[in-house]
Formats: structure tokens, sequence, C-alpha cells
DNA sequence: CACCGTACTATACACTGTACGTTATGAAGG
DNA sequence: CCTTCATAACGTACAGTGTATAGTACGGTG
């Protein structure tokens, strides 16, 4: 009765598989049949553990959620909030598929629920009642998310010459009347799209303002 | 041979055609050979017009950009401010593909400047340094994405009874010993994806954060 | 009227995810 | 040992995708 496995395959070995080629190739040439090529199998066999490619995402998405630290136990809430967002980040970057892999499906999964437990359970911890609690949650998340998703496409486009050509060109074919402001921030703009600074700046803007809702 | 007239098709009707299909079909399933189907013409016509598929997606996201009203003139900096980012929420509520047209590629094209020169321009207008209102768009645009975006992902799934029975489920299987703080927010999160409220949330945080570096 | 560039068609290729039916392997029961 | 049976993996097939390449017919200009 027990269901051992043939031989070759496993959930866990499918998933460290798929985020291979998706760190090698990139998350948009990812693909059943690349994985099951890789594996020296048909693309079939990948359904007997996986119902389709969807459910093969989330899984790798909590695997790499598994990945995150725990929240430092021993500092101010502020400093734990900026450092869960800020590992949220880091893991984002070391691992760029996470981007399209957060955005693209809602949230399960045994891992994540970990990382939303550590930052609520901060959140709590600070004496924020359950609603400004699950707001800020969300505020945070989506800030994180947005900001670093934001941050990786930009780059993969800034590697591309011929795209990033044509985003300069586009950009100084702008008449500096019609748009005065663009045209003289281009270079700020250009280098606040990304980094470090830029990600802190806005996560200390939301943190500014969180304390000043600060309870007791 | 039955041949269809010759200059029936053109950019702008090539753009409609497309933003009526994403909206009818969902962004996802737009395909070129369906805009080429419904306007009664092959799939390679369309490639007279652009270049490939993504200078299309550049397209429609430039026209839907056009359709965001100028920024008040008459209100302080703050309430600008608040008013080009819900215009630009709105918008995307309003289109949902709208979300995946900016998360997926970079900014582009005219209205898009524009858009972006009405923000730059409140900023630079209230006294803000090059640099700092630079970071200051940037981070408002990312958080008006990353919340927007995800607010569309999660009601788009709600609206899919299969998804939404297993998110329920995997959500209540989770073990109020080891995640006390997901299991007693699980409402209070689930209130707090998306709505009105929960986007001023964040959006006033950002400001307050923002009103305490006001220069002058 | 002849010409030519342009707008469009036709065909083809290399992919994708996955539905369906088949095979062969490993463990369990006699 | 042999039989039995669930199932891991296979092979085939289908309906799609974007787009490269080559060919065709029309409209405006000489």
């Amino acid at each position: 009765m027990a269901r051992t496995p043939r031989n070759t395959l496993s959930s866990e070995l499918i998933v460290r598989t798929a985020l291979e080629l998706m760190e090698s190739r990139g998350a948009d040439a990812f693909s059943l049949r690349g994985v099951a090529a890789e594996l020296g199998v048909g693309p079939m066999a990948l359904y007997t553990y996986f119902r389709n490619k969807d459910e093969l995402y989330d899984a790798v998405r909590d695997h790499l959620m598994g990945l995150l630290p725990a929240v430092p136990g021993d500092a101010a809430w502020p400093d734990q909030v900026r450092a869960v967002c800020r590992s949220l980040r880091l893991l984002m970057l070391q691992h760029p598929c996470l981007a399209q892999l957060l955005a693209g499906r809602p949230l399960s999964g045994h891992e994540t629920a970990r990382v939303a437990e550590g930052l609520l359970g901060v959140l709590r911890a600070a004496g924020f009642d359950a609603e400004t609690a699950a707001r800020t949650h969300t505020t945070l998340f989506t800030y994180v998310l947005g900001s670093t998703s934001w941050e990786i496409q930009m780059a993969a486009e800034r590697r591309d010459p011929e795209a990033w050509r044509r985003l300069r060109a586009t950009m100084e074919s702008l008449s500096a009347r019609d748009f005065p402001s663009v045209v003289e921030l281009a270079p700020e703009l250009a280098r606040t799209t990304g980094g470090d600074e830029q990600f802190d700046y806005g996560l200390d803007l939301l943190l500014a303002g969180l304390q000043l809702r600060t309870p007791s």
C-alpha cells in the first residue's frame, strides 16, 4: 500500500531541477518539457507529482520562501519589520524568478505562511490592533513585491542592449518643452530605479508613517 | 478569391481590438492570432504595424495611459499626489490588463511620459530636490503598481470557485499552534486584501512619512 | 499604361501545456 | 516461487502559440 515512487523522480527533485532551470534560463523560458528533458524523462511523468504547471510553480515558490531567515528576536519592532522586508527583497534579488512566482499566483503553502506569521507576530507584539496589523502586513508585502519586481524587471531590461538602446532613444526624443521635469530628472530617475538606497527610502517613508500611529 | 480591401488596418484599430480582447478574454488568453481573427485578417498582417507582440503590448499600455486625467492644479501637493495615485489605481481596476502591461515591460511612450511629468511636476513644485523627487516618484509608482496588481490578482482568484476553495482549505489547515497570528488574523487578512481603504492606508503611510521631509 | 513599394496572404517551424491510452515495474498476497 | 495489481513513466496526439520567410495583388505615381 505504501506508494513508494518507482525510481528516479520525486517532488523535491523536480522542484530543485525546475528552480535550476528558472535561474539559468529565466522564468519566462521555463517549460515543463525543459525540466522533463533535464531529468531524462517524458513530459507527462511530471503530472504524477503535480497536477499542472501552476502547482509546480507554487511548490517552487514555497521552497524558496523556506530559505527566509527567522525574524530577529532582540530588536525594536521597526528594525524587525525592516529586517523582514529586507530579507524578502534580498531573496527576490538572489532568485529573480521569485518575483514572478509571487506576483502571478495567490499565496499558499506552509513556508509562505511561516513568513507571514513572522511579520504579523512582530506587529501584534508592537501593540497594533488586528486590523492595523493586517493592513500593515498587506501594505508592506505589496510594497516589497512591487518595488523589487520592478527593480528586477528593469535590471533584466538593462542587460539586453537592444532594448536598452531603444529605451534611451525614446527617453531622449521627449521634448524638453512638453516634459520639462521628466527631461530634467531623467538621470535621477535612471539612478533611482532600483538599488538598496531606493528600496530603503520607500521603506523608511512607510515606517515613519507607521510610527506616527504607534500605540501606547 | 474574396480579398478584403486594401487599407482596412491601422495601428489604432489594432490597438483598440487588442484592448477589447484583453478585457473580454483576459490578458493571459490574449494572442496575436486572436486579434488577427477578430479583424478578419491573417496573423502576419499585424507585423506590418508592430515589430512583435511586445511592441503591441507597449502600444496598448500607452493608449490606456492616455486615459488618465490631468493633475488637479488647485490643491495642496499631498492631495495632488493622492489624486494621481488614485486615478492610476482606478484606471488599473477599470482595465485589469493594465496591471500586467505595466509590470511586464519597461515604461516608454508619450502618454506614459505625460503621467510621469504630472507627478514629477507636483513634487518639484512642492520644493523637493531632484533626487528626492525622483525617489518619491519611483516609490509611489511601485507602491501603486504592486498593491493594485495584487488586488486585481486576488480578485481574479476569488472569481474562480475551485481556486478559492483550495485557498480556504490550505488556510484552514494551518495549525493554530504553529501560526497563531495568521490563524487569528485570517479574517482581517482576507478583508484587507484590496479595497479603497486598504490602498489609502498604505498611501497615507507614505504621504505621512513624506510630509515629515517637507522642504521650506 | 507600366511600374514599384506596400499591405496582406500562405506556408512552415519550433515550440508550448496537457488529455488520453499503454506499458512495465515494484511491492503484496498466496 | 508465482500471481496479481496499483501506478510510475511512456508515447502519441491535439490545439494552441509567436514569428521567419516567401509570395501575391493592389494603390498611387511616373
